[in-house]
DNA sequence: AAACCGGGGCT
DNA sequence: AGCCCAGGTTT
């Protein structure tokens, strides 16, 4: 139990659901109550923005249009739906939970906090907007949007960050839904967070809740939430071959699908090997990143003739920042047997295989120019 | 509790 | 250039 005012919590409930009732977005998984929809919507909008996933929702749905047909396509095809949007173990979770589903539920989106949450991909957050969001459950669905407005609003100074910091905030939430609205109400939530009480200059003076709001009173709406800074993501430094292919493989570039777990796990890309610290300590010079990238794919067992600097590219992680260097290369002979997770391909190949972005850049680019 | 896991938009 | 985000899983 906490020590907020009955009155303070019922007013912010009433004014909320109120506002939301007339404020709130005409979004493409809020036209229908199908589980189905709220499920893949929540876990696309994990970390991403609205405005990004509205697009690939549309794709995601008209091909995969049911739990059974996400259930029954091809892993490559759900990632290839997905490329682009980042997170990619999203997209695996998903399709196995579909299955999951399919198997053990017939097909339907259980109702059962349990079984919601066992899900692969699922946690307290997700099993809390589903619950809650499609079946009206009074179960609290706390993300970055709630912490900030509850934060705010009840003045809350503890690290959003803490563990504990969620759970007080769950059991407040499920003491501020208003009976049989849990549905609007956690929306209404997210969508105050999403539209008025923005991280950055929050709009107070368009809140419904302004007047009774403890963090702008006290001037501290810009303070809240409390939360620790991440680490910056570490700096590495990666030679990245180009490689055109001779013979058979002529006007074809080399191309290698990474491993099945870790990192962009089974996403395809341009084959690339980490400088050594001491190399890109000291800015090392292209020959020496032409020569170590011959030796590695030679070790593969890959004959190429690196040649000279294409481009330079970034690409930023959570936890990793590389820096890439693109370096042209030819095929020096027609190897008859590639490793298996290495083939060549043109163009109109990509339209199948899913790559993250910076290699879709490089790989557009360069098919563009020649 | 901390590390791992993408990408885009805003300031 | 740094900050934020409609988080979950693994260790």
């Amino acid at each position: 139990m906490n020590t907020y005012s009955l009155e303070a919590k019922h007013y912010f409930s009433r004014e909320l659901l109120a506002w939301y009732n007339r404020s709130k977005r005409d979004l493409p998984w809020r036209r229908h109550r199908n589980p189905y929809y709220i499920w893949v919507s929540e876990i696309m909008l994990q970390q991403t923005r609205v405005d990004t996933v509205i697009p690939y929702f549309h794709r995601f749905i008209d091909k995969f249009p049911s739990i059974e047909a996400l259930a029954d396509a091809p892993e490559e095809d759900v990632l290839k739906c997905w490329e682009g949007l980042g997170y990619y173990s999203r997209a695996r979770n998903l399709q196995s939970a579909a299955r999951e589903v399919k198997e053990q539920y017939g097909g339907q989106v259980p109702s059962d906090k349990k079984a919601v949450s066992d899900l692969k991909g699922v946690g307290p957050y997700t099993t809390g907007a589903i619950l809650s969001i499609a079946y009206n459950q009074p179960e609290p669905a706390v993300d970055g949007n709630v912490m900030r407005v509850l934060s705010r609003y009840f003045l809350i100074e503890e690290d959003i960050m803490k563990g504990s910091t969620r759970a007080f905030m769950e059991g407040l939430v499920v003491e501020l839904i208003p009976e049989g609205e849990a549905s609007n109400f956690n929306q209404a939530l997210m969508e105050l967070g999403a539209l008025v009480c923005t991280p950055k200059s929050p709009q107070c003076l368009t809140c419904p809740v302004m007047e009774h709001c403890a963090g702008r009173i006290a001037g501290m709406e810009e303070s809240l939430p409390v939360k620790t800074k991440a680490k910056p993501p570490r700096p590495e430094y990666r030679a990245v071959a180009l490689v055109e292919g001779v013979g058979a493989e002529k006007g074809k570039v080399l191309i290698r699908q990474r491993p099945s777990e870790g990192l962009l796990a089974r996403m395809w890309e341009l084959p690339h090997e980490l400088a050594p610290q001491q190399a890109a300590l000291a800015g090392a010079d292209d020959a020496e990143q032409m020569d170590m990238l011959r030796g590695v794919l030679y070790e593969e067992g890959i004959s190429v003739v690196p040649d000279h600097f294409h481009m330079q590219a970034e690409h930023t992680f959570s936890h990793i920042h590389w820096n890439l260097r693109v370096y042209r290369c030819t095929a020096a002979a027609n190897d008859s047997s590639l490793p298996a997770n290495y083939r060549y391909i043109e163009a109109k190949d990509m339209e199948e295989l899913a790559f993250p972005k910076v290699f879709l850049t490089i790989l557009n680019s360069y098919f563009a120019m020649v």
